[in-house]
DNA sequence: CCTAGTATGTTATTACATAACACCCTATAT
DNA sequence: ATATAGGGTGTTATGTAATAACATACTAGG
């Protein structure tokens, strides 16, 4: 059975090989592996878990590889960092222009991504109003999810 | 000359004693010191930042006290993290009732705050969509402030 | 070839945050 | 008066996140 988190991964993957073409950079080996491991996993990850597990079979995993890897699948978008608790998650809906929040279940700590578009002018506007010239925006939050919330 | 940094400052310090006073807690040196550095900064501080100045004057002040006193200003709303950087900064409209999003210069590092009560419903109602029940929100941003603006 | 640009490998270190336990203070119940 | 529970701090040690700095390798264009 192929499950949607396989080919989940398999876009992902294609993604980042279209991008990279286009923009001449290279999808590495590290690259393709941190972004395997995240499209793979069920919730968001810590840095170090990262580096464990792409140090798994065999060779060490240094941090400083993973962090750079990290680096550049955010700016391609492949990837998002979760700022209120310093994790990565892959994106899940690749190719997405519009910005996206990123909720955070409390109880099985699963993102929910959420874009936002209408919201960006709003929060522009508001920021204009006090001189303040808005560039990037990060939105995100805690709460509980759908699964969770059946479950209860 | 009183600064209107100094009016802020006894206006905050005030606000915690009655805080304090209302829920039964104690507005400790520790607190009042942490708080006192925060509203006398002009730009969010980091957490060692905090710890060095704290421990200006003789005793030295360690990590655990500073992260004590900083969760404890941050559940009374005098003082708020951002997450982006990973920096406190002293709420500059003590008693907001309302949420606010903090919004940093990428030149002068300051922070402006910004009340989002408006979109609020429009990221809860675009999570419930998805079955998220959205608890608690973060917005920050980056960009120039006026400042930095009106000097370019 | 050679060299400029991109990327990784490696060592070491810096920065951010908390666990765990001892101690103190103060309010209140006996 | 004294025991004790709760809230708070002090201290040591450690865990966790991220990057600096420098060496090495691969590849494309002159």
């Amino acid at each position: 059975m192929v499950t949607s988190k396989e080919v989940h991964m398999q876009d992902l993957i294609r993604q980042a090989e279209a991008l990279c073409q286009r923009s001449g950079m290279a999808f590495t080996a590290p690259r393709r592996r941190v972004l395997e491991i995240l499209a793979a996993s069920e919730t968001p990850m810590k840095a170090y878990d990262l580096i464990s597990k792409a140090g798994e079979g065999g060779q060490a995993t240094k941090p400083p590889t993973v962090y750079r890897a990290l680096d550049f699948l955010c700016q391609l978008g492949l990837v998002h960092r979760i700022e209120q608790d310093a994790t990565f998650v892959a994106c899940n809906h690749a190719g997405h222009a519009q910005p996206v929040a990123l909720f955070v279940c409390n109880s099985c700590l699963k993102a929910t991504e959420v874009a936002y578009g209408e919201v960006s002018p709003i929060l522009e506007k508001a920021a204009a109003a006090k001189g303040f010239n808005l560039q990037r925006l990060v939105v995100e939050g805690r709460g509980q999810c759908q699964d969770c919330a059946m479950a209860a």
